[in-house]
DNA sequence: CGTTACATTTACGTTCACGTCAATTGCTCT
DNA sequence: AGAGCAATTGACGTGAACGTAAATGTAACG
C-alpha cells in the first residue's frame, strides 16, 4: 500500500542522510543496519532508514554505535527472543534517566552561555561607544 | 579574601572530578588547562578547576576537545586580544544555536524513548498475563 | 564491444582521546 | 642514608569511527 519506491541505493542513501558510502557500509559490517541485496549491491529498506535515523540522532548526544546498537534493539527487535528484549527494555529505561540528566546538563550550559555572551555584548556596547567618541574628535 | 586553599594537587583534582592523572596532563598538552608549577609538579588554580568543568560538561554533548578550547576563550579570555575575543564570541553565538537546536532533538529523542518503553511495558503486561494463566493451569 | 561510471571487497592508514609502561625525580619518614 | 611513595616525562599502545587506495565487478551507453 505505502509504496513509496521502498528501497533505495547507497547512493540515494548518502545524499538523504549526508553520510558516505564507507560510513553505511561500516554500520553494515557492524550490524546497525540490514540492507538487501540485488546481486551484489546493496538495497536499504525503510527499516534501514528508520534506524540510521536513530543512530545518526545518538552520535549527536555522544553516545558510541556499540551502545547505540543495543538501543536499537528496543525499538526494532525483529526475530529477538524476550530476553533479550526484557535486557534492551531495561538499557532503555536508563538511557532514558541518562538522557534525561544530560538534558538537565544541556539546559544549565545553554543558560551560563546565554550569560556569557550577555557579558560579551556589554562589552561589545563599551568598545562601540569608544568607537563614537574617537570618530567624534 | 576568598583563600579556600586555591592550589589543588593533581590527585586533589582527579578525585574531584573523577579523571585520571594522564587526563589532566593531556588536557595541559592541549592547552585546555595552564596549572602552575611548585618546581616540578603541577598545582591547579580556580581557573583551571572552572576550565575543567566547562571541560567535562562540553565532552557530555559529544563536542571535541579542538571545539571546546575554543570555546573556552569565551568564557576566560586571559591575555587573548578583542579580535580574538570578537572570533570565540561569534562562535559561541553559532554554538549556542547548535545545543539549542540539539536541545530540541533531545527532546524528541526523549520523547520517542518515552514512547517506546511504554510500549515495551504494554507487552510485559500481556507476558505476565500468559504467565498467570500457565501457572494457573 | 569497449569505455565510462559506480558499487564492492580487502586491507592498510588516520585522528581523537586517552591508557600503559618505563625510567627518573623529589619528598618524607624512620 | 636508605626505603617507600607520589609525580613527571617520554614513548609506545589502543579502541572507536571512519578515510583512502587498489583491485575487481557490473550495468549502461554509444
Amino acid at each position: 500500500m505505502t509504496d513509496t519506491n521502498d528501497l533505495m541505493t547507497i547512493r540515494e542513501m548518502c545524499d538523504a542522510f549526508e553520510v558516505t558510502p564507507r560510513t553505511l557500509r561500516f554500520y553494515e559490517a557492524k550490524e546497525l543496519i540490514f540492507p538487501k541485496r540485488e546481486g551484489t549491491r546493496r538495497l536499504f529498506t525503510r527499516r534501514d532508514r528508520a534506524r540510521l535515523k536513530l543512530i545518526l540522532r545518538g552520535k549527536r548526544f555522544g553516545i558510541s554505535l556499540e551502545n547505540i546498537r543495543q538501543l536499537l534493539d528496543l525499538y526494532d527487535h525483529e526475530g529477538s527472543g524476550r530476553s533479550q528484549y526484557l535486557r534492551s527494555y531495561r538499557l532503555g529505561q536508563e538511557r532514558l534517566t541518562e538522557m534525561e540528566s544530560q538534558r538537565a546538563e544541556l539546559d544549565e550550559a545553554i543558560r551560563d552561555l546565554r550569560e556569557e555572551l550577555a557579558k560579551g555584548a556589554g562589552l561589545f556596547a563599551r568598545y562601540l561607544d569608544e568607537m563614537k567618541d574617537k570618530s567624534a574628535a
